[in-house]
DNA sequence: TCCAGTAGGGCGAACGTTCGCCTAGATGAT
DNA sequence: ATCATCTAGGCGAACGTTCGCCCTACTGGA
């Protein structure tokens, strides 16, 4: 025997069954199936004892909407894509878990595509989430800044907001403000009187790292301090691993250095780490500021100094903007910057070894 | 003038302009949209000289196929949803990328629905990507565990591999050895003389908790050394900060303890730190071992010794499980379970203080 | 008694695909 | 010249919804 698909049967072994549609649910109930989808999306006027009949039944056969038919013909998904790379960044975890929140919030549903390790294929997951007709998209992927097949894939078709820069495109974009980050952390060096400062940078090519750079030679200028002419700069990649292997390299080529600003928390761990092999003890010898205030730095040791960027408040405007640019709102002109702020901890020198992570 | 939806205008500022469709292609072609449909597809046989002027058509209107309309005849997505707790967890994250691209390797678009900070909608995750009409989940959402409501959600009518243990639920789970974990870690700390061990412990309610926890036990009977009643044993939350709390109770409570097994090496990071702040040398005074080898576990100071869990093949074999329990193969009997390795770096009192983290 | 108004629900069409079947013409062998 | 066989492409139906319009049977007021 054959069991309808109308019946599943309770606690059957039914796995990979169809799912039941409306007109399985109408015919349970002996109404048609358009009366059963005014009752599930709660609209037309239904007599109480058949609304409930329909739910019973709906129940019963266990009806999931189909959100493919939906969105067949309502041109819409109620579903904004996220294009995010490896998620195993701490930070842009962050970022992505506050937008969707705010998602969640506004009553969208959110899929998130994941770039690969190589990070090639931007333009693969807009794909993916166009073809599946998402409303809009936010972009969450560092590597979106260079992609240049990019715009051709978005054609100005869907709503985009972007936490990067992405060369080329005028999407929204929101953000911190780097330059204000990279000023802070070596303005707060050189009020301990530093004069070398070594700085482990980001990746070469992003706007991020550019940006922070401008913010260190701001503050190296304003104290009347000539650029070094790159001197004291070593390119890490955003890893411990890499901030580890460049601080190592700087040191052997500026070996005066007094202080160091790496241009994320991880890299500036990798650089506490490579300091204790060298001997050199950290901040007595050689002062350590990082930025992003991510989970670890209050926690090493020593405590990590850094300047805090507000993820959970980016992500979550970013969301908010895409929102409302999908309901219509004229795109903003310009980037939205949030402030970032300085966190002293013991590894610039300016609290006690043991007085501040509690 | 409106420019008609098949002619978007190349440049024109045309944002939110309908997607255009097969019959669009059609229509430019000189052909019926059928025979668009076999081209885009690359079934049937056409002339080559259709072929080309098809694909010249769709090239023009900017065709992106709906995979909506796609999937509603089809009865299917070729389209994996993912589950995932908060992906700022980094041991998540990393079993995340390698499964995901397994799935791209074999062919397979994936969605990633996270579950929110608070943990508690898995049930509704899985709605959204079953209304959605993914062909098959894997779970990697450790709130997955307790969710009562998760089962009927899933109704056994989609394929699901988890890489955790679900209550209550047959599903197939790909995970590593938790006890061996255990074991590995506290037999260390044994062979290197101590007696007096703490365990800084994952959530209570967790099944990695419980065998993590039973693997210490093990090896704690193994040694013939008695089991302590869960005297030196402090609950933490996996997190740096849950480690740090966890190890300052725990160092109240039993400041006898000469070493310390922490079920994660974030929470371990957060015991060098409390230990630190208490005047206790590591691994002078305290030796430490963590377990999952995170990324910072070898950069900090001293190095963390811990147990390896092998994410990268366990997110690959999980995915390749689920897409071969998704084109029919039979469901497997029981659990995959991974080995893990011990890994001996400066905080067990194994290498010289600078020896080993290079 | 008659008619307007309303509540309750049915019905057709459309959304953008895929899939199997059908047909008109060309081709080749006999 | 006849017929079977291809080739190239058309056609109808179906997938599971939503949406607007239509119909029927009450209800109540004049």
């Amino acid at each position: 025997m054959v069991m309808a698909p109308t019946e599943p049967g309770p606690g059957s072994a039914d796995a990979g069954r169809r799912y039941a549609s409306i007109k399985d649910v109408a015919s349970r109930a002996g109404v048609s199936y358009q009366t059963v989808s005014k009752v599930l999306n709660g609209g037309g006027s239904v007599a109480p004892a058949t609304l409930e009949r329909i739910q019973r039944a709906a129940d019963e056969v266990g009806y999931v909407p189909n959100a493919l038919a939906r969105g067949l013909v309502t041109r819409g998904t109620k579903t904004l894509g996220v294009i995010a790379a490896d998620p195993s960044d701490h930070v842009l975890g962050r970022f992505i878990v506050a937008a969707q929140n705010e998602a969640r919030r506004l009553g969208w549903a959110t899929v998130v595509a994941n770039v690969d390790a190589a990070g090639s294929d931007v333009a693969g997951c807009v794909d993916v989430l166009s073809e599946r007709r998402v409303d809009g998209i936010l972009m969450a992927a560092p590597q979106a800044e260079a992609d240049a097949e990019l715009g051709a894939r978005l054609r100005d078709r869907l709503p985009v907001v972007s936490l990067h820069h992405i060369e080329g495109l005028r999407v929204p974009l929101v953000g911190s403000d780097h330059v204000q980050t990279g000023a802070l952390a070596v303005a707060h060096l050189i009020e301990h009187g530093h004069r070398a400062i070594g700085v482990i940078s980001g990746t070469s090519g992003r706007q991020v790292t550019v940006l922070r750079m401008a913010g260190c030679e701001r503050a190296l200028r304003d104290a009347g301090l000539d650029d070094d002419g790159g001197e004291r700069t070593q390119e890490g990649d955003w890893t411990i691993a890499g901030g580890y292997a460049a601080t190592l390299r700087l040191l052997e080529r500026a070996p005066d250095l007094t202080a160091l600003f790496a241009h994320n928390d991880y890299m500036a761990l990798g650089a506490i780490r490579a300091l204790h092999e060298c001997g050199r003890r950290v901040p007595g010898d050689v002062a350590v500021v990082g930025c992003d205030d991510a989970p670890p730095a209050r926690y090493t040791v020593p405590a990590l100094s850094t300047v805090r960027v507000p993820f959970e408040e980016t992500g979550r405007i970013a969301m908010a903007q895409l929102v409302a640019l999908i309901d219509g709102a004229p795109a903003p002109t310009r980037s939205t910057l949030l402030p970032v702020a300085f966190v002293a901890r013991e590894s610039c020198g300016c609290a006690s070894e043991t007085g501040d992570a509690r």
